[in-house]
DNA sequence: CGTAGGTTTGAGGTTGGTCAACAGGTGTGG
DNA sequence: CCACACCTGTTGACCAACCTCAAACCTACG
């Protein structure tokens, strides 16, 4: 159930067959959430952490006048909301993009990890500063990439993340958004989007039908992006 | 030395005297880095964490065309590069915007601390998943709101953060960045900003002179800002 | 066959960027 | 003491990027 959580955290570190159990062992109930629907929503007091096993999650807030920033999004094998096992109220909710299978894990069993496994502290620790590190990279994308830059950039990000947990194969694979939620991700109009994305199509660098992404020319899509996969810590290393 | 860290880390939870006594025992080398000067470097391998003890930071990143983008901007008592100790490699720089005070905490002794202190663990994860809380603030400030709104928001933000370390009196408060500076935490060009700030204090709503901050109407300001300062985690609960 | 959700396109207006110039303050060397 | 460079803040003019509104089109589905 949990593979793909341990292909994202062993991609970064060993772990040992012990740490390995005790997470199969303290992810519980797995269920699926309808596309549309929200997983963790905002003010909640979670007392559990939710491992998206399948399907696509938005982070997102909204503002007063309707605007929606999603300020993540989440493949299969990341906590949707591990953070708040400190932070113990939710600032924003979570929300399926896809259908999405998920199971849970206790914050009771997640301070007992803390309290009796480093290690495995640590990597858990680990892939909440991922998620912080991809946060900056999002923030300089916003920030001061051109619009066709940020939209490659975000591409060749979901490239590699999926490829982490085994989701594309041949350059290809299935990002279930529609253009308004990858405009939200971006922070810029639906109309806005869809013309910067023919621009990428008319470029030749993609392919971007029935939400199936094929990067057609990588080189030229990192050149576009200014791409450096190195915030995503891909390295192998003791932490 | 490092008073200002207490204050942050038990604003959030009670820390108990032997591991205030802990944590002073590992912060350790206090010196000055001059304005301008980069405190940590992207690309480099540290070999411990920087705390900040007096002075403002920025963490940033500078795209090929020479864009700038701050990705964050630091306050005493928070450790500036926490999230090196799992990361490893730092993915950006972090530049003293003022004369900084810092010291220093040894990933080896963080190690140590995760081994043998579970809560005094999760206090200093708990620190890194709030930068984390806050750079989703910043993404939905960019994307989505107006720059005078995002504008008044980084004012109430820092305006709250720096009341929790007690550098603020009587609403004012001391913020050693030029406008070049500022316009590069919100993703604007200097020029903008600089209108931006007129119209804010053409509104009456701030004083903003010689480097001191003055909030004039907090009400007004927060409004303008949609500032909702949950995210910034004051909440006293056992973590 | 009508409706709903998603994509695409065009027109016109606003926001915010770039370029350029100037003002005030500070430090430096002649 | 002045002349000068330099840094920061300020302002105006012009232009590009991006937004909003609106409509058309497509497909899936009841």
């Amino acid at each position: 159930m949990i593979d793909r959580l341990i292909l994202t955290l062993s991609t970064r570190d060993a772990l040992t067959t012990d740490e390995i159990a005790t997470l199969e062992s303290v992810v519980k109930r797995d269920r699926v959430v309808p596309s549309g629907e929200d997983i963790v929503i905002e003010g909640s007091r979670p007392t559990e952490s939710t491992l998206l096993l399948d399907g696509v999650a938005a982070r997102y807030r909204v503002l007063e006048d309707g605007k929606r920033q999603i300020t993540a999004l989440h493949v299969p094998g990341d906590f949707v909301d591990l953070h708040a096992f400190l932070l113990k109220t939710m600032d924003h909710s979570v929300v399926a993009l896809s259908p999405c299978r998920i199971a849970s894990a206790a914050h009771r069993d997640l301070c007992e990890i803390s309290a009796t496994n480093p290690h495995l502290t640590r990597m858990l620790w680990l892939s909440t500063v991922i998620d912080g590190a991809i946060h900056r990279e999002w923030i300089v994308a916003i920030g001061r990439r051109s619009k066709k830059s940020h939209l490659a950039h975000l591409i060749c990000e979901l490239y590699v993340r999926l490829t982490v947990v085994g989701m594309v194969s041949e350059m290809s694979f299935h990002l279930p958004m529609s253009q308004a939620e990858v405009a939200d991700a971006l922070g810029v109009s639906l109309v806005h989007l869809n013309k910067t994305l023919q621009i990428l199509r008319l470029d030749g660098v993609v392919r971007w039908v029935d939400r199936i992404v094929t990067i057609l020319n990588w080189e030229r899509l990192a050149e576009i992006a200014e791409f450096d996969g190195r915030y995503l810590n891909l390295s192998h290393e003791p932490r």
